[in-house]
RNA sequence: GGAGGGGUAGCGAAGAGGCUAAACGCGGUAGACUGUAAAUCUAUUCCUUAGGGUUCGACAGUUCGAAUCUGUCCCCCUCCA
């Protein structure tokens, strides 16, 4: 069995997979976008170092240094490989990147490319962008719309170096299930619970020594800019002071969650939803074995 | 006690007689999503059975018409005592 456990950051996905990995004596594979990052602690929730080390079974956590950037590629290749090594064995996927989840489990197909150029069609305005698009892949664009600046510009370097638009592209892609034996299990509590157990956690993080983590990260890592867009970290960039900066990660935590939600709930079909982890733990447990 | 300034939607804040259910920002809610995804973007936010109904501290006025003008009252802030 896969089980694939999804839900807002904070929900309690993370015990939920321990316990039915441990329950299944599973293999458990992260599908968190920057919970690869060896950098990145604190901020990332990410099992301790510790932890990881006494349990061989996880993979896919700490092993990718900030400035050496993974992307949803790469990923899919990572993942899917783990998933044929050991596909005799329980495998519990978690994580928050529905993006990461889906790639793996779908098929999607990427191509090989060369990395785009950070300054690729900066000179074009917003409204020249998505006219270009427009000619290109109309459907497209308009998914997108004329304000979404990086993902138009995304869309136009796709059709500049695999000469077809992303809509013929994804038309090879669709979402087909490629493993026939995945169990979605999605967390979903209360809003008001959530939010309270998010500045709950950021309160943590900070006590914990988030400020020193990112402060090193800084110090050694000056020039990294992708890593340093994950919530928890960016907001130290602001010139705020150290209470404000707590309060707007507590915020963009809360705004991520919501966002998760919505992409787990129209992007995937077939999820079995519950309140807590203890429910979701029964039904996991009861229902296979 | 004296002199000023102010009370506008969940919060901050514009508006100084009709074009105002009230700009804008924040927060909230809903949504989009195939290579930066913890990213990026969109819609909506007084109530509503969608025809309307109630709003700008309270009450009473002026006016065809008031968040905007007048009076009284209640709060808040600053300065002088």
């Amino acid at each position: 069995m896969i089980f694939a456990i999804l839900g807002p950051t904070a929900s309690g996905k993370s015990d939920l997979a321990e316990n039915i990995a441990k329950h299944f004596n599973a293999e458990v594979i992260n599908f968190d976008a920057y919970q690869v990052y060896i950098e990145m602690n604190k901020g990332t929730a990410k099992p301790t170092k510790e932890f990881l080390s006494e349990h061989p079974n996880y993979h896919l956590y700490d092993f990718r240094h900030v400035d050496d950037p993974y992307n949803i590629m790469l990923y899919q290749k990572d993942g899917r490989e783990l998933l044929k090594k050991y596909a005799g064995k329980h495998i519990v996927l978690v994580g928050g990147t529905g993006l990461y989840l889906k790639a793996l489990l779908f098929d999607f197909k990427f191509l090989e490319e060369e990395k785009m150029p950070e300054d690729y069609l900066s000179n074009l305005t917003n409204e020249e962008l998505y006219e270009e698009l427009l000619k290109i892949d109309e459907a497209d664009a308009k998914i997108i719309g004329p304000h979404n600046r990086k993902r138009l510009i995304r869309a136009l370097y796709i059709y500049k170096i695999h000469n077809k638009s992303k809509t013929e592209l994804n038309e090879n892609g669709k979402s087909n299930l490629l493993y026939d034996d995945v169990v979605f299990i999605g967390l979903n509590p209360d809003r008001n619970l959530l939010y309270e157990r998010i500045n709950k956690r950021v309160e943590i993080m900070f006590e914990d020594g988030l400020v020193d983590e990112v402060n090193e990260l800084k110090e050694k890592f000056p020039k990294v800019n992708q890593a340093l867009q994950a919530i928890g970290y960016k907001e130290f960039f602001n010139g705020l002071d150290l209470e404000s900066t707590k309060e707007l990660i507590k915020k963009n935590t809360r705004n991520y969650a919501k966002r998760q939600m919505t992409f787990f709930k129209h992007q995937f079909e077939d999820v079995n939803w519950f309140e807590n982890i203890d429910e979701a733990y029964e039904y996991a447990t009861t229902r296979y074995r």
